[in-house]
DNA sequence: TATTGTTATACTCTATAACTATA
DNA sequence: TATAGTTATAGAGTATAACAATA
């Protein structure tokens, strides 16, 4: 798979079974909020992966990429509070969508360490089309649910933690 | 950290911030329900590694002891299948827990290729401690649900993906 | 031939710690 | 001294592919 154009992989889509196994005994896994969650995202990542396939695209990639758009000039070090992830963990995204053409460095002019992150041209570009597929990929997952459903499980989410 | 009593280790829990920054526009982030799902594990997640690093229990371990606790006899191949991983990731899952002592093999009468998965004494003993901090850290991550919530909350997740 | 467990390999994601250049 | 970015290192989690033993 992976028609995309670049060296950074993706995990690998897999024919793998559904979360939950009948005749099994998930014991006091059944019971728990946080299990349950777990469960639907481990659901939701296969179609994740299969639908950004083509872009070498995961999901803190998107992320990422999705703020730089919206917040152009951001540090790294500001990209990397606004994703909840270590420093060097950001390095390593930038790094890979810049190996994939969609972001580009430029040298800050008021800080000599920093540099300011954005999308470039084609990033931007990739952007429409990769924001297009994860809304479609949103419906999908979600088509069980209403409208009024699907924001009542978006604010009790946000209840949580 | 790691009071634990093996090799292997636990990501470490992390001074990470939130995953939601004040003044950071999240863009179509804030309308996927992939996102808010996301960002809710990833705030769990912080909980969850800081309850289990004394026994250095991840997510998939807890998993997996709670299923050969439920199902004991299982196959390894039964077990990923329960999990929804490859049988591959649940040999490195057994293996880990075997090191930690909380689960054996015992070949399989009937059939010379396969094992017989089942928690040990200690297991089976840790396990319940483990198993009463993970109520209580799901109870902590869902403490602002009320009890009709949280079951709404479980039946809208079951309907993801 | 098909399945079971295993190993080899590869990749993402994440973290901490130490380093360099600047502030 | 403190911050920005980077690199080194490490481990978990996941996957595919190939292999030996057994069915």
């Amino acid at each position: 798979m992976n028609t995309g154009e670049g060296d950074p992989t993706v995990p690998g889509p897999s024919q793998r079974l559904n979360a939950q196994v009948a005749g099994v005994d998930y014991g006091v896994l059944d019971e728990l909020v946080g299990y349950a969650l777990r469960r639907a995202q481990i659901r939701i990542y296969q179609d994740f992966l299969e639908t950004m396939a083509a872009w070498s695209i995961t999901p803190p990639r998107f992320s990422a990429m999705t703020l730089l758009d919206a917040n152009a000039g951001m540090k790294l070090t500001e990209l990397a509070n606004a994703m909840g992830i270590a420093r060097s963990g950001a390095v390593q995204v930038v790094h890979a969508l810049e190996k994939l053409g969609h972001v580009k460095r430029t040298d800050s002019a008021v800080d000599r360490r920093a540099h300011s992150l954005a999308l470039t041209a084609s990033g931007t570009a990739a952007l429409r089309s990769i924001r297009r597929a994860i809304k479609q990929h949103d419906e999908r997952i979600s088509t069980r649910l209403s409208e009024d459903e699907k924001k009542e499980l978006r604010r009790l989410l946000d209840l949580l933690g």
